[in-house]
DNA sequence: ATCGAGATTACA
DNA sequence: GTAATCTCGATC
């Protein structure tokens, strides 16, 4: 199977968003170890001008590879134990990026193990701040094509965490797979009706 | 050199 | 509801 190529990533934030998907994350450790999931739940990061993104900060070490080429790993380390993993995406220059916010478990992973939530699949494939600004064509980390996810699965809602970016934070920028068990939240359930 | 905040998670 | 815990980026 051939890893999606730069031309995929080369695209603005929300298409890649959409596309990844169902497409299969794979990692490989040290050891030899092979680890896939397959992407259920995503958001995207559009640029300088998104309030909530990153690179909203301007050109600095830690979002300057959201300013280069796509279809590298961007991985950052939040609240002192977590790291996030994203995929740069569009032209060089523009600051933007998709997190990975879920996956289901394919390969190599532990039946309890959960990968639901950005941190958690993170630790879960092994994911750390080493894979920063990998490219994601090797055979240490990269993605594949996979089953492609009906329009009618996908659905749409705010980004989660990024209440401080104004009107930015109500943007339907996060994507799921809306009949999956391993998306890390669902809306508010609508209340029932009286009975 | 120091300080505040954060694209989260686990547990009371 | 809140503690845990580290890196980055801004400020002094």
């Amino acid at each position: 199977m051939t890893p999606l190529p730069p031309s995929f990533y080369a695209r603005p934030a929300l298409v890649v968003a959409r596309e990844l998907l169902g497409t299969l994350l794979v990692v490989r450790d040290a050891q030899g170890v092979r680890r896939v999931g397959r992407i259920v739940e995503t958001e995207a990061y559009i640029g300088e001008h998104d309030l909530a993104c990153h690179a909203a900060k301007g050109l600095t070490a830690r979002t300057e590879v959201m300013f280069g080429p796509a279809g590298r790993a961007y991985v950052y380390f939040i609240y002192g134990m977590h790291c996030c993993f994203n995929v740069v995406t569009d032209e060089p220059g523009v600051g933007a990026a998709v997190l990975i916010r879920a996956v289901e478990p394919v390969e190599g992973l532990e039946a309890e193990v959960r990968t639901d939530g950005p941190g958690r699949l993170c630790k879960a494939l092994g994911l750390t701040l080493t894979h920063n600004r990998m490219e994601l064509e090797t055979d240490a980390l990269h993605l594949l094509p996979g089953e492609a996810v009906a329009e009618s699965r996908v659905e749409r809602g705010p980004r989660i965490g990024v209440d401080y970016a104004g009107e930015w934070a109500q943007k339907p920028f996060r994507l799921w797979v809306g009949d999956s068990q391993h998306v890390s939240r669902r809306p508010a359930p609508r209340a029932r009706k009286r009975p």
